[in-house]
DNA sequence: TTGATTTAGTAAAACGTTTTAGCTTTTACG
DNA sequence: CGTAAAAGCTAAAACGTTTTACTAAATCAA
C-alpha cells in the first residue's frame, strides 16, 4: 500500500497540484485560492490523513528542518541532558534532531560533518574538538547556522555558547584556599581543547593570587580514551603519594572515577581532603558527604543555542556571530 | 557556491550520469563498465570531494539508511547509554540514528512516529507506550522493520527485546527475604507499561512464594510526571509512617529520590533497611553504602537490537517476529 | 561470412515536492 | 462600454538521484 502523494489529493479535489501545495504551506490567500477550495482541500487532506514526504519536500527546497548535533559522547549526563533540552526546544518549532557521538576521534568528526552535509541539515550544533576548524569554516562559508558549545576554537569565528570556566574553576579553587587547604591538586584530561584548558588556567591563576606556587605534581592528566581501571590506578598514585587536600576534578567522569578511589582508599571527604567535581552529576548530591560542585546552567545554554539557530534560520541575511559566556555556579555542599 | 552533483562529474569526466552512478553504486562491473572509465572516474570523485546527495537518494530509492529511535527520555540514562551502544553499531554499518523523546505523551509518540515516517526512515526502535499500538501495527503492515525494546505492547506481535524484568524483580525479593526482612516496601511508577507491571508481578509472587502477605500499603506508586519534590513528600509518608524493613525501587530515577528521602530521615542503609535499584547508575555503586541494584545487559540488548534489524534489512522477505528476553543480573553490593 | 552474444555505455523516466510563469475569467473604473 | 487590474487557478520545470530499457560496437561460434 503506498503512501499518498499530493497527486492523490489534487486527484480527488479535483485541482491541481499546485493548488494543493499552495494549501498545504498556507500561501492559499496569498496566492488567491477559494475559501471553498480551500476548505474541501483541507477536509480531503485531513480525511485521508496525507503528510506531505519531507524528503521531496527537501530535496526541491534544499533544507531539511533538521538540526545536526554533534556532541562527544552522547551517554555523558551533561551532552545527555543538554540534547534533551535542545531537542525539546526545537522540536517545539518544527525541527528535529539528529545526532551522533565523535568519540573525540577527528575523523569520526569530519565523517560526521559529511553525512550531516550530505542530508542537507539546516543548522549544525556541534561539540567541537581540534583537528575540524576546517571542516566547520566550510560549513559556514556555505552559510549554514554553525553553533559551537561548551568548548570554542579560538582559531574560528563562530557563534559560541559555554561556561565561563575560567572563571568557575577560579572559584573553587579560591574555596578550597579560604578553607586554609595549602596541596591543592587538579585532576583533568589530556584533551586539547578550550574549556578544560580553561580549566587548568583558572586553577594556576589561583594558586598564583594567593601566593603558592604550582605543583606539577599535583596536575594530573588522564588520557581520554583511557579505561577507567588505568585512570583509577593513577589516581590511586595521586591521593597515595602526595598529602593532597583539596582536589578539583575537571570533569564529572573523572570525579565519579576519583569518589571511586577516595572511597577504596579509606579518605575521609572533608576531613582528610576537600573535593569539588564539574558538571553536577545526581552522585554528587546523593554522596555521603555531598560532593560540591561547579554547575553549568544546562537550561540557559540550550535555550540560548536554539535561540540563535532559529535567529539565524529566520534571517534572511547573515548574523553577526556571537560568543555567549554564561556564568557557571559553584555549587557548595557539606 | 552550489555543491557539486553527479551530472558535474558526468560532464568532466566526459561519461553518462548512468555511469557514474553505476561506479558510485559499485554495479560497475556487473553493468560492464571498463576498467579505465571506472578509474577516471573515481578519481575525478576523489579530488573533487563529490558527495552523492543522500536527500535525492533517499526520494528515488525510498529509504534513507536512517533509522529512527523513539525513547521515554534520552536524558535518562538508561537510554542515553542504550542510545550511544546502538548509535555505535548502526554508525559502523553506514546506519545513522535520529532519535526522539516521548516524555511518556501518547501524542507526542503518534507525532513522532508520522514524523519518521515522512523522513522515510529504514526502521523503527522504539520504547513504547500503551496507547501507540495502532500506529505501530501500521508501520509493520508497511513493510518497516520495528523492534520495541525495554517495554513491551503484549498485543501486538512485534520483535521485542527486554530483560526479564519478573525474574529479576522476584530474585531481589528473595534476596531481601533470605536476609530476614519481613516489611517490604516496592516503589515503582504509575504508567502502565509491561515492564513495569512485570516487576510489581515479581514482587508479589515472591512474597507470595514465601508466605509474606500482600500490604497494599507497601506498594507506593509514584504518578510519572510529577515533579520531584512531590515525588519526595510521597516517599517520606511511607518511610516514616510504615517499619519498613527493605525497598525495591522499580526505575532509577525513583531510587535516586528514594536515596535523598532516606538520607534525610537519617535511615541507615543495610541497618535499618535494605535496598535495591534497578538499572544501574554510578551513583548506586559511588553511594555509601554502595546500593544493591538490578542490572540490564545493555551491550546485549543494543547488540540484539541491531541485529535484528540489519537482519530483516538484508532480507528480500519478512522474518518472523522474535522476542528476546535477555536476563537481568542482580547485582549485590554492600 | 553471418547471426548471435557480449561489451560498453547512454537517454529518459521516475521519485514527490515547490515554484515560476502564465492563462482565463471576473471585477472595477472612467 | 472598454480596458486594466485582480482573482482564481494550472502546466511544467526543477531539485539530484537510480534504474529500466535501449543502442552501437566488438567478439564469438559455426
Amino acid at each position: 500500500m503506498k503512501a499518498l502523494s499530493i497527486k492523490d489529493i489534487a486527484l480527488k479535489a479535483k485541482v491541481s497540484i499546485t493548488t494543493v501545495s499552495f494549501i498545504i504551506n498556507g500561501k492559499a490567500k496569498e496566492k488567491s485560492i477559494s475559501d471553498a477550495v480551500i476548505k474541501k482541500v483541507q477536509k480531503i487532506i485531513a480525511d485521508s490523513g496525507y503528510k506531505p514526504n519531507q524528503i521531496a519536500r527537501s530535496l526541491r527546497t534544499g533544507n531539511s528542518n533538521i538540526i545536526g548535533l554533534i556532541v562527544e559522547d552522547i551517554s555523558n549526563s551533561f551532552f545527555s541532558r543538554i540534547a534533551r533540552l535542545i531537542e525539546d526546544k526545537a522540536y517545539k518549532k518544527g525541527y528535529k534532531i539528529i545526532y551522533s557521538s565523535t568519540e573525540n576521534s577527528i575523523e569520526k568528526a569530519q565523517e560526521l560533518i559529511n553525512m550531516f552535509k550530505s542530508r542537507k541539515v539546516d543548522a549544525y550544533i556541534i561539540s567541537p574538538i581540534r583537528g575540524i576548524e576546517e571542516d566547520i569554516q566550510i560549513l559556514m562559508n556555505e552559510n549554514k547556522p554553525v553553533i559551537l558549545f561548551d568548548r570554542n576554537l579560538p582559531e574560528l569565528n563562530t557563534n559560541y555558547v559555554g561556561a565561563n570556566h575560567f572563571v568557575a574553576s577560579h572559584q573553587a579553587i579560591e574555596s578550597f584556599i579560604r578553607q586554609g587547604k595549602k596541596q591543592i591538586a587538579l585532576v583533568t584530561t589530556d584533551i586539547n581543547v578550550q574549556q578544560i584548558v580553561e580549566r587548568a588556567e583558572g586553577y594556576k591563576k589561583a594558586l598564583a593570587d594567593h601566593g603558592i606556587s604550582f605543583d606539577e605534581e599535583l596536575l594530573l592528566k588522564i588520557p581520554f580514551n583511557q579505561v577507567e581501571a588505568d585512570t583509577i590506578k593513577q589516581m590511586k598514585r595521586l591521593f597515595q603519594s602526595k598529602k593532597v587536600d583539596a582536589v578539583l576534578f575537571a570533569t564529572n567522569y573523572l570525579a565519579i572515577s576519583g569518589l571511586k578511589v577516595l572511597k577504596e582508599l579509606g579518605k575521609k571527604i572533608n576531613q582528610d581532603l576537600a573535593v569539588i567535581g564539574y558538571d553536577d552529576h545526581e552522585a554528587f548530591e546523593l554522596h555521603t558527604p555531598s560532593i560540591s560542585t561547579i554547575q553549568q546552567p544546562l537550561e540557559e545554554i540550550a535555550e540560548t543555542i536554539i535561540k540563535l539557530i532559529l535567529n539565524q534560520l529566520a534571517s534572511k541575511n547573515k548574523l553577526p556571530d556571537q560568543q555567549i559566556i554564561i556564568p557557571a555556579k559553584l555549587i557548595l555542599r557539606h
